[in-house]
DNA sequence: TTAATATTCAATTAATCTATTGAATAATTG
DNA sequence: CAATTATTCAATAGATTAATTGAATATTAA
């Protein structure tokens, strides 16, 4: 017959590894970090993660069985969304401690990227300031959905998908920053890759909404519409 | 064939899973908290936790391929330590997602220390003005080496196993404040409730060292011996 | 050198997890 | 009302994980 204290300690571990295990599938953990930028119906998210419909259902069940998740439904769609902004912070922790923890993380990042981002990290403070002289160009090109659930405030907005379009809303006369949803995201790499081939003067803003907002950065939010 | 933007989160995403892999056993959490309170042994780990020599060694294998503790050997003793302090970090974060997230958490406290703590919660700022001018005895209850590795600033090491021993040392004309690893650690708890039937007054500090040190707090670390 | 102690390894078994497939359900549209 | 779309459910197979057991290894003490 267990000890009382033991089996304190068991059914507290237990609830604990909830957590833990909630977030040992790297298809669970690609999820979060798309719903840490906006609220996503199970197609997109799907399409986004390269999941079937089916597993990407099944995953989301999970996450919403460990309640770090919640859904809505809206008409035919069911709308994911984090369940607190504390879920958020707490993958951008486990994201930091990999990164700290493990040198696999850089190497992929070098096999990957390498060369590619080929660009100088940007200040934040620096570029806050830039931005509010008006000396830079703040632009986002994350899907509008990620834009409206939180932005650099007077940032641009506009998605990679329609960037070629979108070019003459962009001034040459001065630095444009891109960013995106983060170190691991490679949409602000593509879009400063075009923007320099058109001959703008580009660069690329490695951190999310999420590190900038750690770092005491304001973030503006826009109504769903 | 797969494209190389899938492949890249892919290979992040599976990375960051090592960490979320990492924790989602309760066996390995425990281990993991009780690294955050000061080195160990395997044999003591395995002790303390429960476990046959065997799988608390296979569990501390898995923990340092994820990087999150490290070892060395001391004679016949392998010595196990956390890697850095960011991995007690995480743990905290970790926790405190479960205890927002999860009303099991509070209802596990609920039903295995119903009324045992009955113990109005301490004021931590309020506790270290009151140690300062010498109005209260805090009294660190855990085992010594986990004193040595991070304790309170002035407070006395009395580990509940010397306890009933090293009641002369504690006066009976001020409060005593007792504390140990943090809210679902039990050595405390049992503390106050023998010296309140032996006619001390004393209370539960039901924060961890590590607690503390989020709150700013100064911890005091004693030279291993 | 041998015995004892601490720890890890390797193999096995049972449980859990992940992806797939086909079916079922819910809501909207025609 | 029927067809379509979005999502979830349930069963299955294969992979992974956790605990156990017995053996092997490393270090110390006698």
């Amino acid at each position: 017959m267990k000890n009382p204290n033991r089996a304190f300690k068991d059914a507290i571990y237990e609830q604990f590894a909830r957590i833990g295990k909630a977030v040992s599938s790297p298809k669970r953990l690609e999820l979060l970090d798309l719903l840490c930028q906006g609220p996503r119906s199970v197609e997109v998210l799907a399409k986004e993660s390269s999941l079937t419909f089916a597993n990407a259902s099944q995953h989301l069940q999970v996450l919403r069985a460990s309640r770090l998740v919640e859904a809505d439904k809206e008409g035919l769609y069911v709308i994911y969304r984090l369940a607190d902004q504390n879920v958020c912070e707490f993958f951008r922790s486990m994201r930091l401690l990999a990164e700290s923890r493990l040198a696999e993380v850089e190497q992929i990042k070098r096999r990957f990227l390498g060369g590619r981002e080929g660009m100088e990290p940007v200040d934040c403070k620096k570029l806050l300031r830039l931005l509010r002289e008006g000396a830079v160009t703040v632009l986002d090109v994350r899907p509008r959905v990620e834009y409206n659930a939180g932005h650099i405030p007077g940032a641009l907005s506009i998605p990679l998908k329609e960037l070629q379009l979108g070019l003459a809303d962009l001034p040459r006369d001065q630095d444009i920053v891109a960013y995106c949803r983060g170190p691991y995201c490679v949409l602000s790499i593509q879009a400063v890759e075009m923007l320099r081939a058109r001959g703008f003067k580009a660069i690329r803003l490695e951190e999310g909404i999420q590190d900038l907002q750690a770092m005491g950065f304001p973030i503006a939010v826009n109504e769903a519409s």
